[in-house]
RNA sequence: GGUCCUGUGGCCGAGUGGCUAGGCUAAGCUCUGCAAAAGCUUCUACAGCGGUUCGAAUCCGCUCGGGACCUCCA
C-alpha cells in the first residue's frame, strides 16, 4: 500500500511520505518554447502525468506545477551571450512573444493528444521576472552572489565552502573548475571572463543592445539566468519545501544542482524532498536532442512524415510505448518498436472492450479456485507494482497475462463461472481503472462514426445473408473489398460479426 | 580527462541470488466454408573472463562494447 519513489538525491528508493499529510506538491521542469516539441519531450510529461494521476489515486491533493520557459536559455562561458528565442525570432521575422506563443500552443496541443492532465499551475518565466529579481537580491544580500558589468553571478566557491555543492549530481567542485578552465582555453580565448570563477553561474545577464527580450533590474537592463526561474516559481507556488521535483536526467547538472544552491541560500533548505529524473529516449542508441540533429518532432510522429517512419503513429501508441519501459531506463526508439507497441496496444484494448461486455452467472463461488486466485493475484499486483517506483511495465505485463483469459471467457473456451462474480467485477474495475485513469490511455480507433455505422451494418447484414445461402462468392467479395479499404472484419464465435479500422 | 549509468533471445523490453516477466516477429496446431480474429504450443537470452555462494542475468573484480553528464538540451 505504501508508495516508494527512487530519489535521485539519495540514490535510493525511499518511502514516499508527504511533507503535509494529505497533500503533495510537485514541480516539473517544463518545455523551452523556442521550438517544436519532439519525441524526447514526450517522456517526462507522460511520466509525470502518471505520477500526478497516481498520487491522486493515493488520496493526495496534488498541486502540480509545470513551467513554460519562454525567455529562452542563455549561453555563457565566454561565448557571445545570445538569447535563442530572440535569435530565431529574427530569422522567422516574428516577435519573440509571438514565436513563444506559437510553440506554447503547439505544446499544449501535443499534451492534449497524449491525454495528459493539465498541471494545476503553469507559470511562465517572463511572467515572473519580479520574483526572480527579488530572489537574486536576496542572494546578493546574503553574500552569495556578486554583480559585475550589469550581470549577477552565483558564487559557487563560497557556497561550496559552507554547503554540499554537487551532491545531487555527484560532482566535485575542483573537477568543475578544472573542466571550466579547459573549456575556456579550448573554446574561446577572448571571452569576457567577468566571472570570478568558472564554476559560477549566471543569475542575471546584462542584455546586449540587439537583445530583444529585456527587462529593467537593479543591475541594468537584462534577462534572468536559466536556473533562477524554476527556483522562483517553485518557491512562489509550492513554498520553500515541497515534495517532488521532476525532470529529465540531463537536467541534473547544472540545472537542478543550481536550483538547490539558490533555494538553500534563500530558503535555508533544498527545495524538494524527492528528486525524480526520467531517462532519455534514444535513437540508434543516441540521445534524441537538438545538438545531435536526430530529433523526430511530435507533429512528424503523428503524421508519419519523417524518413525513419513507415506510417503515422497515434499519440496513444507513443504513450503506450513509453509506459512499456520503466521511466528510469533508457528507451530506444525505432519504427519497428513503435509498430510493435501499436499492435500490442490494439490487442490489449480489444481485450478491454471484450471484458466490458462479459457478464457473470452471479456465482458466489468460483468453480476453478486456482484460476480465480491467480486472477486476483495479478490484479492485486497492479497497485503493488505502481507502488514500487511506478513500475508500469510490470502492470502491463499482468494485463497481457489477463488478456487471453478474457478472450477465452468470451469464446467459451473457459467457462465464465470458473471465477466468482466478485472476481469478474474486480477484473473489470481494475482493468478499467489502471488503463484509463492511471495510465491515461484512451481508445485509438473511431468506430463510433455516426455515418459509417449504419452503412457497415447494412453491408455486414448482406454478407450474413449470402453466407447463410452459402453464396461465398458474394460474402467474400464484401469482406475482401472492405479489407482493401482498410477495414478489418472478424467473424465471432457466436455467429456475429464485428469490424474495425486498420 | 573526470563523474555516473549500461550491455538480456530475430527485435523491443521487465527482472528484488534459487520457482522460464511481457510484447512484437516467425513456425506449427485448434476453431472456421475460406480467411481474419481468438486460443494453445515452439523458437532453449542473459557481452567475455575470473571470483563469492549449495546456487548468479542478479553480488564482487578485471577486460571489451554502448551511453549520459561535465556546454543549450526532457
Amino acid at each position: 500500500m505504501a508508495l516508494s519513489i527512487y530519489n535521485s538525491f539519495s540514490r535510493k528508493k525511499e518511502l514516499f511520505e508527504p511533507i503535509t499529510a494529505g497533500y503533495a506538491g510537485m514541480y516539473v521542469c517544463g518545455p523551452t518554447v523556442s521550438g517544436e516539441s519532439h519525441l524526447g519531450h514526450a517522456r517526462p510529461y507522460i511520466t509525470f502525468d502518471i505520477v500526478n494521476r497516481y498520487l491522486q489515486f493515493k488520496k493526495l491533493k496534488v498541486r502540480y506545477v509545470r513551467n513554460i520557459t519562454d525567455a529562452g536559455h542563455f549561453e555563457e562561458e565566454g561565448r557571445e551571450a545570445e538569447d535563442k528565442v530572440s535569435k530565431k525570432a529574427q530569422l522567422e521575422r516574428m516577435e519573440p512573444m509571438e514565436l513563444v506563443q506559437k510553440y506554447t500552443n503547439l505544446f499544449h496541443w501535443a499534451m492534449k493528444q497524449f491525454n495528459c492532465i493539465e498541471p494545476s499551475i503553469e507559470p511562465t518565466a517572463t511572467g515572473h521576472i519580479v520574483e526572480q529579481i527579488g530572489m537574486i537580491e536576496d542572494i546578493i544580500a546574503k553574500g552569495y552572489a556578486y554583480a559585475i558589468n550589469g550581470s549577477v553571478y552565483f558564487d559557487v566557491k563560497k557556497y561550496a565552502a559552507n554547503y554540499d555543492y554537487g551532491k545531487l549530481s555527484g560532482r566535485v567542485l575542483e573537477d568543475l573548475i578544472d573542466a571550466g578552465n579547459r573549456e575556456v582555453v579550448s573554446r574561446d580565448l577572448e571571452g569576457q571572463n567577468e566571472k570570478r570563477d568558472t564554476a559560477d553561474f549566471a543569475l542575471w545577464k546584462s542584455a546586449p543592445p540587439e537583445h530583444i527580450m529585456r527587462w529593467k533590474s537593479p543591475w541594468g537592463e537584462g534577462f534572468p539566468g536559466w536556473h533562477i526561474e524554476c527556483s522562483a516559481m517553485a518557491t512562489k507556488y509550492l513554498g520553500a519545501n515541497f515534495d517532488i521535483h521532476g525532470g529529465g536526467m540531463d537536467l541534473l547538472f547544472p540545472h537542478h544542482e543550481s536550483e538547490i544552491a539558490q533555494s538553500t541560500i534563500c530558503n535555508h533548505s533544498a527545495p524538494a524532498k524527492y528528486w525524480m529524473h526520467n531517462n532519455m529516449i534514444t535513437i540508434n542508441g543516441r540521445k534524441m536532442g537538438k545538438s545531435y540533429n536526430n530529433v523526430i518532432k511530435l507533429t512528424e510522429l503523428f503524421s508519419g512524415s519523417h524518413p525513419l517512419l513507415s506510417q503515422p503513429f497515434h499519440p496513444m501508441t507513443i504513450r503506450f510505448f513509453i509506459l512499456q519501459s520503466h521511466y528510469r531506463s533508457p528507451l530506444d526508439f525505432s519504427n519497428d518498436a513503435l509498430l510493435a507497441s501499436e499492435k500490442a496496444f490494439k490487442r490489449l484494448w480489444e481485450a478491454f472492450e471484450v471484458l466490458k461486455n462479459l457478464s457473470s452467472e452471479n456465482n458466489e463461488i468460483a468453480s476453478d479456485k486456482e484460476l480465480d486466485e491467480k486472477i486476483n493475484n495479478w490484479l492485486n499486483e497492479f497497485e503493488l507494482f505502481m507502488d514500487d517506483d511506478f513500475s508500469s511495465p510490470k502492470v502491463i505485463a499482468n494485463m497481457f497475462e489477463l488478456s487471453p483469459l478474457i478472450n477465452s471467457f468470451k469464446d467459451g473456451i473457459i467457462p465464465i463461472k470458473s471465477i466468482s462474480h466478485h472476481t469478474l467485477h474486480l477484473l473489470k474495475e481494475k482493468f478499467k481503472f489502471f488503463l484509463e485513469d492511471i495510465f491515461g490511455l484512451i481508445s485509438i480507433d473511431s468506430n463510433n462514426n455516426q455515418i459509417l455505422n449504419p452503412v457497415m451494418e447494412l453491408l455486414l447484414d448482406l454478407r450474413k445473408e449470402a453466407k447463410l445461402k452459402k453464396d461465398f462468392a458474394t460474402s467474400d467479395k464484401i469482406r475482401n473489398q472492405l479489407t482493401a479499404m482498410g477495414f478489418v472484419i472478424k467473424d465471432e464465435k457466436d455467429g456475429g460479426t464485428s469490424w474495425g479500422i486498420g
